[in-house]
DNA sequence: CGTCCACGTCTAC
DNA sequence: TAGACCTGGACGG
């Protein structure tokens, strides 16, 4: 599958191994390109190394101490044609063995650790748990390296891929990514060549797919990096490139694109589980969902004509003004996650700047020093993504962060279910419990600081109004540059317990801060924490065996019913951690509780209660009881979750909740830009901006400037296809939607992304960045529920219903 | 059930 | 600059 961010990822898998980790036994398969092995060792580590579309296995032999372990047998090794090792003999001195790999169209590496499943979907490629070996081998398996406690597997069905015993290929550039200095260095030597490569005249699409100068480069990253430089692929290569800087920003365009897949969490991997392969798919921006033509290999330019129209890097939109960063290093180094997208266009600067990338290089040595950083790295965001930009109305500047095990989660003035209140909180609490009425307290500086001071300045720049709580003189002076005029900043001492009694008691801040609100027109704060229901249904009527993870997942769900204020970061939260997975396989339960009442209605009756009503006794307020898989994922939805009562919904009801959230979604969004893919790529050319046409989303269809949405009656039979521009605007019945393969075949998101930004009329960059998160959300949706889901619904329906979807009480249609 | 398509090189006309 | 190399999954009749 194999692009720069996935060799570069296959090489971190390896590596990540443990120093201890030893190999003992090589298996080729028959048939497999890949190398004679005769190892001079028995007993060997692994390391790996990425260098564009390259990938650097070393094999080093075992010190004479450790080979002790490494006797397992040979004997077995012959039936696939594999080999037997060496006599065992392990001399320290060894020169270790270098293979190269080059991986064709879909070669990829996998790592498999023995022993028990304590954390499932550790990374791409990389697997715990399990067993390994020769029989853990996927279908397609060219190379085993097994050991006892790991076994690593090359995975190529094509065969096209080629382990050789060399070092890296000579005619391929260094690694733009790994080695930008000297990447950069290659690349402009030969464009200062006064006869210059054939290649610099060539189209810029073409060129870039050159391993000689972009090393790395495949399909799927030239035609990304082209649409968020707004680059014109038709223009020649050293056009694009003329301008001082144009380089540099070429490459620091395409380091940031790498960084994003290489250290995504959760994974971006097409070849990876399904959810895994949704979210980079969703993630893509331009490849495979805007318009393509051929390039002159035959091969397919992705790209979205009306906005890639410039034709030099000078200008692109990655050329900020003063001087790029150096090249040399990534932009994310391995510590960060993804930023939450409407902050992170906010914070673009910041992020991508040499003290966040410091502060990266300091935590990723900590972390490989063995030292702990709170918080986890997963949860470092959490409360960007429970509040998008656009939907702060209060902040609250305090100062130090809390500092012992399981506390830190990535939001400010909360701890997870079980863990004790730390002092300040306890405070903020006890005043909150003064101030408020109703408020139930829960029972149960190294370089932030520049982050911390663009978050500030980005709200107070950015919304009209928003309400600043300044506890403690440090967050005073940070907050001394917000306009006071448009902005209130309410200052009280901090709530340590060292400061607390001169003043945060009795400050009465947090109401203060509502009414500030009001004076703004803002709807005040519910400073109330969410309670948990504690749900105590029966499990006598439990559809499938209670040890089910769809099943816990969706009584959990089931459970919860979102307060619709609440609504917005639970959205954007659902999609940053996935939980719309959550919400199919509820889905799902659904399905096999109506199959499972259609078929014995008797025993139905007799537990006396609905298949609706059937939620499994769930300890939601602890995490133990969640899968350890989905335990984070939970726990970070708990946290940012509104809670308002302990009635639950049926996941059919919540779905069609959300189903029609999408769709306003959707109708409030107007003048789509880009024709879905449909149109006839033959119409186009490079100065011919695609007419206005329907967008076809996910589970809807909206015309251009849609009026109203009214629900259609007809399930697979409305093609979206079918519909002219002249149809009205109408939306597909929510629940036929989700279950039509023809409407989910055909419907390409909405398309909107961050670069169509530059040339949308009003530019409204929050709500370009929100159309484009829901384009890409409506996808993910997609993909679970068109594929995945459906068919498991199938497997549980009686004959008859097949192809019918998740029937339920609630799915039908629903009116407004 | 065919047919087309895939994040990529290689090599032979 | 066409194929050749190869297999599996999605899509269309």
């Amino acid at each position: 599958m194999p692009e720069l961010p996935e060799i570069a990822r296959y090489a971190r898998n390896i590596s990540a191994l443990p120093a201890t980790t030893r190999f003992t036994r090589v298996v080729s398969v028959a048939g497999g390109k890949v190398p004679p092995a005769n190892l001079p060792f028995t007993a060997f580590s692994l390391s790996a190394r990425a260098r564009g579309k390259e990938l650097r296995l070393e094999l080093r032999p075992a010190t004479a101490a450790s080979t002790a372990t490494g006797s397992s047998s040979h004997a077995s090794a012959c039936a696939l044609g594999s080999f037997a090792l060496a006599p065992p003999v392990a001399r320290q001195d060894q020169a270790p063995v270098i293979w190269r790999c080059n991986h064709g169209l879909v070669g990829k590496w996998l790592v498999v650790r023995h022993g028990p499943a304590d954390r499932a979907g550790a990374g791409l490629g990389a697997h715990d748990g399990g067993g390994g070996g020769e029989a853990g081998a996927p279908q397609g398996t060219r190379l085993m390296i097994l050991g006892e406690s790991a076994s690593v597997y090359y995975v190529d069905t094509l065969n096209m891929g080629r382990i050789v015993e060399d070092g890296w290929s000579s005619g391929r550039s260094p690694c733009p990514y790994g080695e930008a200095e000297a990447w950069e260095a290659h690349v402009a030597a030969a464009l200062a060549k006064t006869k210059r490569p054939a290649v610099f005249a060539k189209p810029l699409a073409d060129a870039l797919l050159d391993q000689k100068y972009f090393n790395g480069v495949g399909n799927y990253l030239r035609a990304e990096l082209m649409y968020r430089l707004q680059l014109d692929p038709h223009i020649p290569l050293v056009d694009a490139l003329s301008g001082t800087g144009a380089l540099a920003v070429l490459g620091r365009e395409l380091r940031a694109i790498v960084a994003e897949v290489l250290d995504s969490i959760p994974p971006l991997d097409k070849y990876g589980s399904d959810e895994d392969k949704a979210r980079f798919e969703a993630w893509l921006q331009i490849y495979n969902k805007g318009e393509f033509y051929k390039d002159g290999k035959g091969r397919k330019v992705w790209w979205a004509p009306a906005v890639q129209t410039r034709t030099s890097l000078s200008d692109a939109p990655g050329a900020v003004s003063g001087s790029p960063p150096p090249p040399g290093q990534p932009l994310r180094l391995s510590f960060i996650p993804p930023m939450e997208s409407s902050w992170a266009e906010a914070l673009r600067e910041v992020l991508q700047s040499g003290t966040i990338r410091e502060l990266e290089s300091f935590l990723a040595s900590e972390v490989s020093a063995g030292k702990q950083v709170f918080p986890p790295r997963e949860e470092v965001f959490s409360a960007f993504y429970a509040t998008p930009l656009h939907a702060v109305r209060v902040v609250i500047l305090g100062q130090d962060p809390y500092h012992d095990d399981g506390q830190a989660h990535g939001m400010s003035f909360s701890v997870k279910p079980g863990i004790n209140v730390p002092p300040s909180l306890a405070n903020i609490y006890r005043e909150l419990a003064d101030d408020i009425d109703g408020f139930v307290a829960q029972t149960t500086g190294r370089g932030w600081e520049a982050l911390t001071h663009a978050a500030i300045a980005a709200v107070a720049a950015r919304l009209p109004h928003a309400v600043f709580l300044a506890w403690g003189s440090f967050a005073q002076k940070a907050l001394r540059k917000v306009d006071t005029a448009r902005h209130a900043v309410i200052a009280t001492p901090h709530p340590s317990p060292l400061s607390a009694s001169r003043g945060f008691f009795g400050s009465r801040c947090f109401s203060a801060a509502n009414a500030a609100l009001v004076g703004f027109g803002l709807s005040p704060v519910d400073w109330r924490l969410p309670t948990v229901p504690t749900l105590t249904v029966p499990a006598a009527a439990l559809p499938a065996p209670a040890a089910s993870v769809d099943n816990e997942l969706a009584a959990a769900l089931a459970a919860l019913t979102i307060d619709d204020a609440a609504y917005e970061p639970v959205y954007t939260f659902e999609r940053a951690i996935g939980l719309d997975m959550l919400l199919d396989a509820a889905i799902v339960v659904e399905a096999e509780a109506d199959a499972k009442s259609d078929a014995a209605p008797a025993a139905q009756a007799a537990t006396g209660a609905g298949a609706r009503a059937s939620v499994p006794s769930l300890k939601f307020a602890s995490t133990s009881t969640i899968p350890s898989a989905f335990a984070t994922k939970t726990s970070l939805a708990y946290s940012s979750f509104a809670v308002t009562s302990p009635t639950f919904k049926s996941a059919a009801e919540r779905a069609d909740e959300l189903r029609r959230k999408y769709a306003a979604m959707a109708k409030a969004r107007t003048s789509p830009r880009i024709s879905p893919r449909a149109s006839s790529p033959s119409a186009l050319s490079p100065q011919l901006a695609p007419a206005p046409g329907p967008v076809v989303g996910t589970g809807f269809v909206v015309k251009h400037q849609p009026r109203s949405l009214s629900p259609v009656g007809g399930p697979a039979s409305t093609s979206p296809r079918a519909l002219s521009p002249q149809a009205s605007t109408q939306l597909i019945s929510p629940a036929s939607a989700s279950i039509s393969p023809l409407a989910m075949s055909t419907g390409r998101p909405a398309f909107a992304a961050p670069g169509a930004s530059t040339i949308a009329s009003a530019s409204n960059p929050i709500a370009e960045y929100r159309a484009a998160s829901e384009a890409k959300f409506s996808q993910l949706r997609s993909k679970y529920v068109s594929s995945d889901v459906q068919k498991r619904v199938r497997a549980v329906s009686p004959p008859g219903r097949t192809g019918a979807g998740p029937r339920s009480r609630s799915s039908s249609p629903q009116s407004r």
